[in-house]
DNA sequence: CGCCTGATTGATAAGTATCAAGGTCGGTGG
DNA sequence: CCACCGACCTTGATACTTATCAATCAGGCG
């Protein structure tokens, strides 16, 4: 069965409550009312690599991390992929796939990953009638868009070592200092290559920014002030 | 007081409840339920180039267009506009600020404007106790959502060339194929630089994708197919 | 009539992607 | 246990796209 690259497990009713009340959607909620989403809950396993949905399935489950790193990104027709967001812990993969037929995002698993997840049905129906969780999607969208919108403007405006320092202090702020990332997936979150990550990150160990002594897989900031300073 | 740049008007009742139902958001609301909200709605005039509010001014207000065009961008630290979308009759210009602090992005009248505005406390409370306007402001938060991905993408992934394509693909499916911009609008909308626009509509006009005589302000496209044609 | 905004074209430069060629580490299988 | 293989990292040379700078032109409005 562990060979499975997608396999469901249990979970105590404790457990998957908790994973509710880390997401920012639900903290306006009672505890009652996160149990009994909590409860349908499905805990799903899947290992490194595999999708979780892609871009254009029908979306019929909602998601919730509750262990692991997922990507969701996007795949250009030139073949290019775009991470905008790397989810953990709490976090939703998408709220709003609610309202759309289809997942327009594909999410993937950066190392073994579990989610809870609730079929569209039952969550669109516990949504529409708890208006806080309502009002808790959009905050969340809210703040996505805005995030987006501003990775539009640095893609637009900004040079690229300015936006991977973004990248990088972005990243920093909800991962910490220590990130297990290759060039490749920091360069897709950054919207540039491999090659031209390198260069940057070469620059920037120079500066003393970041570590020069950092394993495969691994970026480690050393001087988080310093980088601030860099994104003026 | 025609002079002002911003002056109160006053509207029947029968021409807000209209604007607000041919809004995406409330179109599952009664028609009871929406009067009460029109009922509240101030109209409001804004001549050409005035801001009805700018990126980082308290989100006091919630706003419908009810006539006239109104750009809705974000400028970059290093001076460049980028425009995501232009809003006309029954669109929202903030419906995601709801839940936040302050507007993340500006908004400017591109001729002379007339909205409807509703203020923050009043628009909140009626959003939470109406389930159908808050799946609403959901639903037409994930299409927003899901053009500026699609943005993204096509700005890291894509050729200026096929970028402009889209774009006046994107305008023409909303306005007509009669489009009421300078080339410096367009090139904001697209994320490109005036110049450029300019060089690549010369090449579209000389394919017959666009009209060779239309007057300064206006771009006419007179292939849609052949248009579509080149966004493969 | 002249000014001001928008449109246009050309020349140049800069920033990045692309292509190419190793180098290094870690894990796997013989 | 060692050797090999594949994934990742790194650096260099080159080409291409597009921004930038500069100059001119055209039309509407006061």
């Amino acid at each position: 069965m562990k060979d499975f690259r997608r396999y469901k497990i249990t979970l105590s009713d404790r457990v998957k409550v908790e994973v509710f009340k880390q997401c920012q959607i639900f903290k306006d909620l009672s505890v009652s009312e996160t149990r009994k989403l909590a409860f349908d809950a499905t805990p799903i396993v899947f290992k490194k690599g595999t999708f979780i949905f892609r871009d254009g399935d029908p979306a019929d489950f909602f998601y919730i991390v509750h262990e692991g790193l997922v990507q969701v990104y996007k795949t250009s027709s030139s073949g290019k992929n775009i991470t905008f967001t790397i989810a953990t812990r709490g976090d939703t993969l998408n709220a709003s796939a609610l309202s759309v037929e289809n997942y327009f995002v594909s999410t993937q698993a950066m190392n073994d990953v579990t989610v809870l997840r609730i079929g569209r049905k039952e969550f669109l129906a516990f949504v529409s009638r708890h208006s806080s969780a309502a009002m808790g999607i959009i905050a969340a969208m809210a703040q996505r868009l805005n995030i987006e919108y501003e990775k539009i403007v640095d893609i637009v405006g900004e040079e690229v070592e300015l936006r991977l320092v973004h990248s990088l202090y972005t990243l920093a702020s909800k991962f910490g200092t220590t990130l297990s990332l290759t060039r490749q997936e920091l360069a897709n979150f950054a919207g540039t290559t491999t090659e031209t990550t390198i260069r940057v990150l070469s620059k920037l160990k120079k500066k003393g920014v970041i570590s020069r002594s950092a394993g495969r897989g691994e970026i480690v900031i050393s001087n988080l002030t310093m980088l601030r300073n860099h994104m003026s």
